[in-house]
DNA sequence: CATCGCGTTCACAGGTGGTTCACGGTCACG
DNA sequence: CGTGACCGTGAACCACCTGTGAACGCGATG
């Protein structure tokens, strides 16, 4: 597994409504869709969610109990792998659009953590 | 050389559960992850704790005793290695994110003591 | 109806982490 | 020197967590 990653502090975060923004990937809240490296992703409205969910959080772990209670609503019943088909769903949208970079980054027995990276 | 052990009034460990720092250390409770040197180490559960309960009395030596039961809950029996093991887990984390450091010193009959020195 | 998009759930495969072994090295002591 | 206590370190074993493709259900749409 890679240990080590760079951290990625460049995050510049708008305002409430206001694009969100890190690296080359900007999420627009009032369109719910996000574009990243120049191209458009269109993205269902669970995706949207989880995927604001953990850039507003861009560069700290998220735990999986605090994006379900977010996203979903309610607590994170135990066997549940929503989160797991969305980031998957997301990774591949993210991914597609910007190849060669890492955007959401599994912390074992935590949560994700997102963070755009150059693939090892 | 001298045996230089810099008296470790630099640290700055915050409110309990705000990030601990030591030098070029942060950790981050509610994250489960670590900071050195600028890049994000991620650490496994155990990992976590074990590199918490030594960090919050960095430069102090810490009994395997009172690691043991501090990480695993419960009383050491004798034979069991899994501080060995995990102290060595993180010496490798921690150095690979931050060479030429040392982290954790054996105090060989003792216990380990967390104070982070450029190696020898 | 037939189709489609989306959210959820299922099933299987692969990866990760925690524990325990096994072997070797160092050091103190008789 | 032997011996034993203690630690470093790589590897084996197995349970658990996550990745991933596919099936299912359902409301919306034509």
């Amino acid at each position: 597994m890679s240990t080590v990653t760079r951290s990625t502090d460049d995050v510049r975060s708008e305002g409430p409504d206001g694009p969100i923004r890190v690296a080359q990937v900007e999420i627009r809240p009032q369109e719910g869709l996000a574009v990243v490296a120049g191209r458009v992703v269109s993205l269902s409205v669970r995706e949207f969610e989880l995927l604001s969910a953990l850039a507003t959080r861009s560069g700290h772990v998220v735990a999986r109990e605090e994006l379900f209670s977010t996203v979903w609503g309610g607590p994170l019943r135990r066997g549940d792998r929503s989160i797991d088909v969305y980031v998957h769903k997301l990774r591949q949208k993210l991914e597609a659009a910007s190849p060669g970079w890492r955007f959401i980054h599994t912390h074992i027995g935590f949560g994700y953590r997102f963070a755009p990276e150059p693939a090892a």
